[in-house]
DNA sequence: AAAAACTTTCAGAATATTTTGAAAATTCAA
DNA sequence: TTGAATTTTCAAAATATTCTGAAAGTTTTT
C-alpha cells in the first residue's frame, strides 16, 4: 500500500467512524486531512483535496475550531487563512472528551434537576417517578465526576498508562 | 406540575437528548416510556401512547433488546408480547457504556491496526504517518482499557461512589 | 476611496435517516 | 390443517441533515 493510498484510507475511515458517533462526516474528514498534513492548509486546498464546496469547508473549519481540534495560522505575506491540526493525540482525545461531556452529560444532569424540582413526593406513584429521576441524576453526576477527574489527573494517568502501553 | 405532565416531559427530554448523542429519538422515547411504566407494555399500548406506527415500534423494541435495555415478557394467558425495561439504572448505564464501546472504540482500534499493517516505515513521510496512526491506536486502546476496568470493578467503584454521592 | 482578495452566510438542492402502513410471515388455538 | 391473532418486513413517503454556490460582507492593498 502506498502512502497516498493509506492517507486516503485514513481520511475515509475517520469520516465513516465519525458518523457512527454522531459527528458530521465532512468535519471528520477535514480533521483527518489536517492531522495528516505536515503543513497548514487553506480553504482552497481543502476544497480541492476533498472535493467539497467553499461553504462546507468554511462551516466545518469553524466547528473544528470550536471543538479545539484545529488552529488558525496566519502566514507572513499571505492573505489567506491557514489551518493546522493539534497533533498531540492526547490533547485531541481530551478535547473530544470535554466537548462530549459538555454536550451529552451536562444537559442530562440539568434536565433531571429540573424534573426533580417540579414534583413533590406526596404519592407512591410520584415517589416511584422521583426514584428513577434521582437514580439517573446520580449516575450522570457520577459519570461527569469520573470524566472530570480523569481529565484533570492527566499528568499521572496519561503518562503512566502511556508508558505501560509503550513497554508492551 | 402533575405526574402525567412530568412523565411526558421526561419522555420528551430523553428523546431530545438521545438525538444529541447519536441515538434515534423514537428508540429513546420508547425506552423512557418503559422505564417509567410500572407494568410491562405491549406494542399496541406503545403505539397508542407515543402515537407512532406499528413498524416503528417493532423495529425500535428490537434495537432496545439488542442494547440490553429492555426485556420481552410473556404473560400467562396472553398472546401478545409484553416489554419491560431494566430499572436498575446502574445496569442501564453499564449497558449503554458497553454498547458504545463496541460501536465507537472497537472499530477505531481495528481500523488503525489495519492501516499500520499496510505501511512500512521506509521513508520519513511514512514514519510520520505511522506515528499518528500509532498514537491514535494507543489512545483508543487506553480508552478501551479504562472503560473495561471501570465496568469490571463495578462492585468497588459503583458502590463506593454511590455512597459518597448519597451522603452529600 | 476604490478595487481586489478573501471569508461568511444562507436559501434552495441534494442526501441520508426515519417512519409509515400494508402485505408477508409466523405463531398459536381449535 | 385452517384461520385468526400477532409480529416482521420493506418499499415508498416524510422528515431531518448536510452541502452547494452565488451573493453579501469584510479586510487589505493600491
Amino acid at each position: 500500500m502506498e502512502l497516498k493510498e493509506a492517507k486516503d484510507k485514513f481520511i475515509h475511515t475517520w469520516g465513516t467512524l465519525a458518523t457512527q458517533w454522531g459527528i458530521n462526516r465532512t468535519m471528520a474528514q477535514i480533521h483527518a486531512l489536517l492531522l495528516l498534513s505536515p503543513k497548514s492548509l487553506n480553504a482552497d486546498e481543502i476544497m480541492a483535496d476533498l472535493q467539497i464546496s467553499r461553504g462546507n469547508v468554511n462551516m466545518n473549519l469553524r466547528d473544528l475550531m470550536d471543538w479545539g481540534l484545529i488552529y488558525k495560522q496566519l502566514l507572513p505575506g499571505e492573505r489567506k487563512e491557514y489551518f493546522i491540526a493539534e497533533k498531540d493525540i492526547w490533547k485531541v482525545a481530551k478535547q473530544i472528551a470535554k466537548e462530549r461531556r459538555r454536550r451529552e452529560i451536562t444537559p442530562l444532569i440539568e434536565a433531571m434537576e429540573n424534573l426533580k424540582e417540579g414534583i413533590k413526593p406526596d404519592t407512591a406513584e410520584k415517589e416511584e417517578f422521583l426514584k428513577i429521576v434521582n437514580d439517573i441524576s446520580k449516575v450522570s453526576v457520577f459519570a461527569d465526576n469520573t470524566l472530570t477527574s480523569l481529565l484533570k489527573s492527566e499528568e499521572n494517568w496519561l503518562v503512566n498508562s502511556f508508558v505501560k502501553i509503550f513497554n508492551k
